[in-house]
DNA sequence: CTTGATTCTCCAGTCAGGGGGAGATTTTAT
DNA sequence: ATAAAATCTCCCCCTGACTGGAGAATCAAG
């Protein structure tokens, strides 16, 4: 058993962010000394690496409580984890694809005011006339 | 002349937004009747739906701003909106990059776990050592 | 027993881009 | 003249993923 400043240490998380995942319910509550001081199992270690590591692959935190959730027969969803990760992968898809469209948008948009000359009468500048 | 609801229908920018765009300086202070009711000129509009078409295209309000503050000199810049966009386009290329990188990351995380079986005797998920 | 390090809870704030609503005016229409 | 609509300012709320600090309590070592 550990205590939230050597699981800090040994996970690189920090106490306050510990906390706020206990919060969140990314961890499970753990126990606590007689005078309130959280008391960690050693496995808690491994599994705030694994959401450092879904975190670190673009996963929300909600995402990633949606992974850890233990279902009530007791065994950890490794089939969702997979699916929330294919799942990802089509979401970064999109965002490349909105990003490639809005690049040539903006390529468009510059080009259209290259091809404008301001006029020496113009009060506002051209661009503004949208 | 008009009111700040009427600029609101005109421009399809809320009200709220009209004021918040107000404070962080993206439309100039307009005038105000005797009973402080916002007075503004018709231009505002297209000073709006600029600000609207720059904010599609993924520019954050600050860039805005910054593209739209009026020099001592009393031209708006034309040339730094061109620069800002190119800056932009320039940005979109790195996240775009990244994104790809992330892609692969996140297919080869989901190969190796695909190739890792699920032993019967293993207490937690294997997706959980890390 | 005392001191210093650790941890506790609670509150507050950050960034962006606004939204909701209170309570007070002002303007407009009848 | 009066009611209704529009607008005013002010302050708090939201998202996400934390971070900082205050003040109190607890734990470990000498």
């Amino acid at each position: 058993m550990l205590r939230i400043g050597q699981l800090s240490l040994e996970s690189g998380v920090s106490i306050k962010t510990i906390r706020y995942y206990e919060e969140l319910g990314l961890i499970q509550s753990p126990e606590r000394t007689e005078g309130k001081f959280r008391l960690f199992t050693p496995d808690t270690v491994h599994r705030l690496l694994f959401v450092k590591r879904l975190q670190s692959l673009g996963l929300s935190l909600q995402e990633i409580r949606e992974c850890l959730v233990i279902p009530d027969h007791g065994e950890l969803p490794c089939g969702d984890i997979q699916e929330k990760l294919i799942k990802h992968i089509a979401e970064i898809d999109q965002q490349v694809e909105q990003l490639l469209l809005l690049r040539q948008q903006l390529t468009e948009t510059l080009q259209e005011w290259t091809d404008t000359p301001v006029k020496d009468d113009q009060f506002i500048c051209p661009n503004l006339k949208v």
